[in-house]
Order: structure tokens, then C-alpha cells, then sequence
DNA sequence: CGGGGGATGTCAGGTACTGACATCACAATA
DNA sequence: TATTGTGATGTCAGTACCTGACATCCCCCG
């Protein structure tokens, strides 16, 4: 794993996340995770604009797939359903990566500058979703309140889902967390 | 102004907001801050955790005001008005303040690396409440939610206080937003 | 076979941040 | 008054993050 080999930026988010898992995140260099990458530090900082991003590039790609998913659903689907449904194909597509997840999730959650990065990722993809709703017509505070909800079901989904002790498909927690925010919603 | 002069976590504070305020966050050295402050880059590290944190540091005062606010409130009084209560003295004591919120404001939405540390503030903060509340009694999820609605209702208020054209009080516009709100939720 | 361009490396440097130790002002107390 | 202790500050050295400038390498296209 070397120079010119192929996918760079893969070798080193996946390089990232093992040393982060092992060492912590504070104690690992980013000269360590190019090199174990086979690549130098100078190119980690053109993957990446800084030492959180790379546990956080998936958090693009997963934005730009929700914004397409939710752009393109058709035009009788209710707002929520727009974004559960995407937020169902993302669960799918994430489905494989549980253990890469769940590296993911303890190096955050022991990391108070990783979890400043996970927030405003999250905000930004819920001023993204809105975005996309209102260009589907949704009006505010609807399309707003919708993306937040969204959001807010991910986030329960995908605790679950990394859960030790959860066997359940992402998707089915998805779908359950929505159920249970209706439920919640509809109390008085 | 210098060395063993009073209030040197005051003074750093106030130079860094200044120069913020000028030439930008990224742009402003640490070594400038503590020189106008008559100190030493080493001695802004022993007060604050990094180059972000002289902004927040008030921040942390709110927060413990707004809890002992919360805590010591009659307990015939629900969990929403006291939260909202709270928030009224905070403005209150923020009022003479009023140029000082604006600078810190456009220094925080000028730059990404302060809003990170804004969210996580504020959902710090939200926590706080949260569990203060639970303190006297109020289960969840209503503990959580009255303390996400106050955040939300701070959020609104102070955005409206520090706008240049607007001229009312911040406990007034605290207590506008609330209604605000309960109208919100009140329809359909 | 000879560019040309994109990816990577090398190097130098600035700035954030930290640990270890020295120094200073002041206060308590002998 | 002299001493000594204590907390705040300074000094210094060092590590790691991050960037700009330029060199080098591989591969594709003509």
C-alpha cells in the first residue's frame, strides 16, 4: 500500500479511523496515519482540511445522496416521506459498513473536538434537506421542521443501529424511529 | 495595562474580541491578543483551552446563571416558565452589553471554527437546563424538549437584540419569542 | 517517443498549544 | 523588619497542525 496505488483518499480515511480507534484520536499524528497509508502528510492535507475531516468525508457523500433522494422523489410524497425514504436508502447503502460505524461512533463520542465537527455537519445537512424541500415547494417552517425531525431520526436510528446489543436492519430503525415520533408527537 | 494589573482574564478577553472584531479570527495571532492585553501567549493558554475558547468564556458564566436560575425557581412554577424566567434574567444582565454581543456575534458568523464551538455550547447548555429541570421533577421527554425550546427561543432573541435595527429590551424580545413559539405549536 | 497534466513528495516556515522551570509581587508570620 | 510561602506571570524549548512554493513522478495523448 504505496504511492500510486489506487484511491489515496480511501487508504487514508480508512488509516485515520484504525489509528483513531486505537490510540484515540488526540494521541495520533497525522504524519502516522500517511504513513501507514503509504502516503506523506502533505497529501493527507489535500484529501482533507484538517485532522477531523477525514472521519467526516462520508458525511459529505451521505449529504449529497439524501439532497439527491429527497430532490428527486416524487411529486406526491409527503415532505416527511421524502426524507425518511432517503433516509432509508442511505441505511441501506451504510447497511454493510456496521462495524466501520460503530470505529466511527466510539472515536466521536470520546472526542469533544470531533464531536463539535459531527454538529455542524449535522446542522449543515439540515439546512441542506430543508433546502430541498422548500425547491420541492415545501413552504417554511415546514420544510425546516421536517429536516430537523429527519435529522433527529437519524440520530436515534444510527445510535441504535451501532448499538452492540441492536441485530436490527438500519433501515427497520429508521422506519420504527419515525412510528415512535409520530406516536410522540400525536400525544396530546 | 500589563503585567499584575487586575482582571487579566478580563483584559484578555476584551482585546481578543477587539481584535476579532478587526482583522478576523484567523488572521489574529494569540501572541497579539496577549500583547495588547500587557500578558504573554503563555498566559492566554492558562486561562483559556485554545484560541476559540476567550470567546465563550461569558458563555459558561450564562450557563451557570441560567441553571441556579432554574434550580432555584419556586416549584409551583412550570418547567417552560421557568426557563424562560431564567432566560429573562440572563438578558437582563446582558442588556448594558448590548455592543459587545454584536461584536462577538460577527466574529462567530464569520467564521466556521466559531460556530463549531457554538454548537456545542449551546447543546452543552441545553443539557444543563435539561438536567436542572429534571432536578425538580420534570420527567423526560419534557425535560429535553422545554430545554431545546428555550435554547431555540434564546437563539431568536438574541438574534433579533443584536440586529442592528431593532431597539426593544432582550428580556422583551425573550418573551416575545415564547409567544411566538406557543403560537407555533398551538395551530393545527 | 515526447510532451503535458495530475498526483505526490520535499522543504521551509508560521502558528497553536504544552511542559518545565524561573521570576515576580504580595501577604502572612516569625 | 526579615523571611518565607504562594499564586500569577514570564521564559524557553519543543511538538504537532497546517500551508505555500517548488520538484518529481507516473500515465495518457498525440
Amino acid at each position: 500500500m504505496s504511492r500510486w496505488e489506487p484511491n489515496a483518499k480511501g487508504r487514508l480515511e480508512r488509516a485515520a479511523l484504525e489509528l483513531y480507534a486505537n490510540g484515540g484520536f488526540e494521541q495520533t499524528t497525522v504524519a502516522e496515519i500517511a504513513k501507514r497509508a503509504g502516503l506523506t502528510e502533505r497529501t493527507f492535507f489535500r484529501y482533507f482540511g484538517d485532522k477531523r475531516e477525514v472521519l467526516f468525508a462520508g458525511a459529505d457523500r451521505l449529504q449529497t445522496l439524501l439532497v439527491d433522494e429527497v430532490t428527486g422523489a416524487p411529486s406526491s410524497v409527503t415532505p416527511i416521506g421524502a426524507v425518511t425514504a432517503a433516509l432509508e436508502v442511505a441505511a441501506r447503502l451504510l447497511q454493510d459498513n456496521r462495524e466501520f460505524a460503530q470505529q466511527r461512533r466510539n472515536a466521536i463520542s470520546t472526542n469533544n473536538e470531533l464531536q463539535e465537527r459531527e454538529l455542524i455537519k449535522l446542522a449543515t445537512l439540515a439546512l441542506a434537506m430543508a433546502a430541498a424541500l422548500r425547491a420541492r415547494g415545501v413552504k417554511e417552517p415546514t420544510a425546516s421542521l421536517t429536516a430537523e425531525a429527519g435529522i433527529a431520526i437519524f440520530k436515534v436510528a444510527f445510535e441504535r443501529w451501532t448499538d452492540e446489543s441492536n441485530e436490527q436492519e438500519f433501515a427497520t430503525l429508521i422506519r420504527d424511529s419515525l412510528g415512535e415520533l409520530r406516536v410522540l408527537t400525536a400525544d396530546q
